[in-house]
DNA sequence: CTATAATACTACTATATAGTAATATAATTA
DNA sequence: TAATTATATTACTATATAGTAGTATTATAG
């Protein structure tokens, strides 16, 4: 990574950026079961519409989802599953954290009855 | 991640969000070869004082690098290797994204002289 | 062609935060 | 103890963007 230049660090970081919103990831997890519209997304995740046709834009542009037209609606499909194991990464690593938290919550304990 | 409940999926978009900033990851290029302190990532990234010490903070509220003052000096170590992986991955996705992009306009290019 | 339904876009507000200057804190040295 | 050095904190400004209401666009049905 000490070789990327800041160019494509950039790039990276704004990767980063379209997955670091809760509303994003929700919508990402709506689609990991199949292709959907956007009124299904709505539905699932609870967004408004517009506010799901401008996430579903942010990540058709950052090519984590595809948009396939069909009649008057618009489907989209994950096109990028490595966000999935992205997201399995990051979160094993946050149980691991609170693992050794909740370990070092037990040994302050201990010391507190010697 | 379509079980992930709200509040998990949350902690995972904060996580990215800490990702998602090119001077943080600036700064974790500056540790990537070992433990330095405020001053030589200031050196090493040209970022302000104030400015590093407040990443550096943020980082290590997430359990990304870890703290240990020396002296009158504060020395930061990566502590979660992990985000060199989650870079690289993306770095690679990026990378072949640019290669579908540029074959894309090549196809087109043939397009043009039948 | 008109009406309807689904999606996209525009303009706006509210909020979060990166960067910075000034200051505070803490450790070392004279 | 006073001066110095390194880091942290505070207060502020500027900018980016999530959410939303209203509107525009597009495709189908009648």
């Amino acid at each position: 990574m000490s070789q990327l230049s800041t160019a494509a660090l950039a790039q990276v970081a704004d990767y980063f950026k379209v997955l670091s919103e809760l509303s994003r990831l929700q919508v990402l997890c709506a689609l990991k079961s199949g292709s959907k519209n956007v009124s299904e997304v709505m539905e699932i995740t609870g967004l408004g519409q517009a506010n799901v046709s401008k996430h579903l834009k942010i990540l058709a542009q950052a090519g984590i989802v595809l948009r396939h037209p069909k009649g008057v609606s618009a489907y989209y499909t994950i096109a990028d599953p490595l966000i999935f194991d992205l997201c399995e990464l990051v979160c094993s690593r946050l149980e691991t954290r609170l693992q050794e938290q909740s370990q070092q919550l037990q040994q302050l304990d201990m010391l507190r009855q010697p």
